[in-house]
DNA sequence: CGACTCATTGACGTAGCTCAAGGTATGTGG
DNA sequence: CCACATACCTTGAGCTACGTCAATGAGTCG
């Protein structure tokens, strides 16, 4: 059983070898690049080798809102046909300086028609965006801010546990806020909170979780792996 | 261009004649019916010949969230393996009586990777539930109560004009509030506003617009379709 | 007619927002 | 290596939109 996860790794890793040999072009994109933005015509399907990137979409109040990380060995934006507003108004940018493979989005679609295990993987990708959507707007949209906080660290963790240093998180109070659609100041507050009960220190643009069990009594159900498988 | 919806039809009804060529059984459903609720095995995928169903979240706080409805000539849950937690939460009940061929899981999943127009019709199906939840997560959550009720009216507007009475919206407000994550007694007092000004006047289970372009006015542009497309 | 369900209205509490001022790491250029 | 700018974090005061509670009214059904 899955949790919904902010970051996207590794999903499409099983097809570099297939991707490498198709029609396509390597490119560099340098930190701090806008990929896409409004208005922009999207003719080319990526496929990430490294590096990492996040989608957002700017409010038209000002208000920013993260959706996803993509690191290495994810496809971005998608494949399907149809145009919709929203996606119109989405962002993508790279965090760190990142390498990709680009492909022309008709020669993607051919490859997701004719190679059956691509196009299984890119439902399950599907799945999983729908899946994460679906814990935002019907689960965290009801949660107060300290509670969507823990449910989000809680998540982070869940995911990286194998990967870097497990009790770090490294992201700024305003990024936090940026995802979880609450204000900066805000976030301040409730990481105080935390704090004084012992559950993690703060530091500058990273936190430090000291208490994973403590941390739990504060999440929802619907953000902790139960027993079943 | 196209806007979100929380309605589907007719997605699937292209294939109708092929999904009764195959291995599938029809069923009756009585208004009222829950057909998934949290821990039951979906081992069923159906296609919806006529009456409507409706998808919803219970949090455990007691919050409802309803996701979407589905009518005639869609197909539901979905066809992807695999499972997450916060889907394990959805409840689907039938609000009127129902027909419905249904499918064993394994069947349509073999189905789905054979006929290639049911395979890629079922990717744009799934893109344009990211799309609405993008629309919720991203746009709706940080407009204000008026502006969400607004929205809401314009893209249920937009979806029915074609089929029913056009200036009517068929749902109590109770059932809005749980669309838009409001309480009952918000809505209300929204709804009053609207009618002062002369936009809207609500009666028992429906609202009936009657300035449809002064309800523009307090929609936001991720809502109003554009001359693009 | 009575028993629902659904809608209206007002009083009141509060979580989270904005504004504002100050504090502390980090990076850069002289 | 210091001075300065910048990014990030903290804390408090005040406001307000929205939620809860509660009482009443109005439409619908058997």
């Amino acid at each position: 059983m899955r949790l919904p996860t902010y970051y996207y790794t590794e999903d499409f890793s099983q097809f570099y070898d297939y991707f490498k040999e198709q029609k396509c072009s390597h490119k560099l994109i340098k930190k701090g690049t806008i990929l896409w933005k409004p208005g922009d015509l999207i003719r080319e399907i990526y496929y990430v080798e490294s590096g990492l990137l996040q989608t957002y979409v700017m409010h038209e109040d000002g208000h920013k809102k993260i959706l996803s990380f993509h690191g290495k060995g994810t496809v971005f934006p998608g494949c399907h046909k149809s145009t919709f507003k929203i996606e119109q108004s989405l962002i993508t940018y790279a965090v760190t300086d990142a390498e990709v493979l680009s492909f022309d989005r008709e020669d993607y679609y051919r490859m997701y028609q004719e190679h059956r295990e691509l196009n299984a993987q890119t439902l399950e990708w599907y799945a999983r965006s729908i899946n994460i959507l679906i814990y935002e707007s019907a689960h965290q949209g009801y949660n107060d801010a300290l509670t969507k906080i823990c449910n989000f660290k809680k998540i982070y963790l869940n995911h990286h546990h194998s990967m870097h240093d497990s009790s770090r998180i490294p992201l700024s109070q305003d990024t936090i806020g940026d995802i979880l659609g609450l204000n900066r100041v805000n976030v301040s507050k409730n990481l105080n909170k935390l704090k004084n009960e012992g559950v993690l220190i703060t530091h500058r643009s990273y936190i430090e979780i000291l208490d994973y069990n403590r941390l739990l009594d504060y999440c929802t159900s619907e953000s902790v792996s139960d027993s079943l498988e």
